[in-house]
DNA sequence: CCGGACCTAAACATAG
DNA sequence: GCTATGTTTAGGTCCG
């Protein structure tokens, strides 16, 4: 094992994928094509990662012996006290055995839920890691596919946009196509908070906020669980749990009130446009918030909120079912969606230049996101 | 042991 | 007929 992680450690971008990771966004394919059998590839490759070929596995491992650069320099250096035998024991066994999941197997621990909030940084933060490194990213696909939306200037992507992104920036994405794609197109028509819309371009996909903290809380919010996670916890992204208390603690009122400001920003600046976010669905949001804050992170649900209600002009998802059935699962949620969807079309208010400012605003909570952990960081320090 | 979240595979339907 | 896109279902793993 620790041979290959020794060994080929110049190769380290060796051989990725065969094609070249500098592709644009837009126009990569060089995998699909490779998508023969690739389908059966990613099953197990992912429990073997790289079963077949050694070289690979070399390349993986070396890569993921170092883990991203953020995942152990901001992890580290970052968050000293705090939870520091989490974070000390995540850091130092990556060393030994590649903190990456994908490496042993199809590891679950991914970084969702209200990890997700920070995921735009860990990626920011390793982007070149992931690019070039044949490393499964620690995220569940929604995360990902939420967060390639979110990074698209509209906060909206077309099917095949979603793929170019996750090829572009994972190298891990630019094979087995076949099956992160199914899973990808499995994930936009499963999770409710993955919203079809007609649009002028076609049709894309956006991302419900609400819905997307909504139906994750319970398994994050219930306690640490994810510093447990190897690739959480050495990720700027865990400062979930572990940094939460002391986190809280040490922003105290003022970043509070950071939070809360953007939030009330968000949620006021487009006030007009959505009409007075009904009380019911407020209190939900702020159960979402609630978990955001917990997170430290900012706030996020108003902008999906906004972008939903935008321009958004047909809503094509399960709404009838919702409606119709499933009293009970989305029961909250129905309504709340539902309300949602009520704004959307009827949102028509909303103007392109407002749905282009908030989505802006979106951009640069996505960007906040990312910059959390510094903040965090510093407070710490300080 | 259970239930929920995820992942993967695969069958099917549709539209271009 | 093929491909891309969506939707569903099923079986498994992991975790609290």
């Amino acid at each position: 094992m620790m041979h290959h992680l020794h060994m080929s450690k110049q190769q380290a971008s060796p051989e990725p994928p065969k094609s070249e990771p500098t592709v644009e966004t837009g126009n990569l394919n060089p995998l699909h094509q490779s998508s023969n059998g690739s389908s059966s590839l990613w099953g197990q490759s992912d429990l073997f990662q790289t079963g077949p070929s050694l070289t690979k596995l070399s390349l993986s491992s070396v890569l993921l012996s170092q883990p991203p650069p953020s995942l152990v320099t901001s992890a580290v250096s970052q968050v000293a006290p705090v939870s520091m035998s989490a974070l000390v024991s995540a850091v130092r066994s990556p060393v030994l055995q590649p903190p990456t999941p994908n490496i042993g197997g199809p590891i679950r621990r991914r970084i969702s839920d209200k990890s997700a909030l920070s995921l735009a940084g860990e990626i920011q933060r390793n982007r070149e890691f992931y690019k070039n490194a044949d490393v499964r990213p620690p995220f569940t696909y929604a995360s990902l596919i939420r967060q390639s939306i979110i990074e698209s200037p509209d906060k909206q992507l077309t099917l095949n946009e979603i793929y170019n992104w996750f090829q572009n920036t994972f190298c891990y994405f630019r094979r087995n196509a076949a099956t992160w794609k199914n899973a990808v197109r499995h994930n936009l028509s499963l999770h409710k908070c993955f919203m079809r819309v007609e649009n002028v371009k076609g049709a894309v996909w956006t991302v419900d906020e609400v819905e997307f903290y909504k139906r994750r809380p319970q398994r994050c919010t219930t306690g640490g669980v994810q510093s447990k996670s190897p690739t959480l916890t050495h990720s700027p992204t865990l400062y979930g749990d572990a940094l939460n208390a002391s986190l809280q603690a040490a922003l105290g009122d003022s970043n509070i009130g950071f939070l809360n400001n953007s939030m009330s920003t968000s949620t006021t600046t487009s006030p007009e446009k959505v009409p007075s976010p009904p009380l019911e669905h407020r209190a939900s949001m702020e159960g979402a918030m609630m978990h955001i804050k917990q997170e430290a992170v900012p706030p996020v649900l108003p902008s999906s909120m906004v972008t939903e209600s935008e321009g958004l002009v047909h809503l094509i998802k399960r709404e009838v079912l919702e409606q119709g059935m499933d009293g009970e699962e989305t029961e909250g949620v129905g309504v709340e969606v539902d309300e949602e969807r009520v704004y959307g079309p009827g949102a028509s208010v909303g103007t392109p230049m407002d749905q282009s400012h908030e989505l802006e605003e979106g951009d640069e909570m996505a960007e906040d996101l990312s910059m959390v952990p510094d903040v965090v960081e510093e407070t710490l320090e300080a």
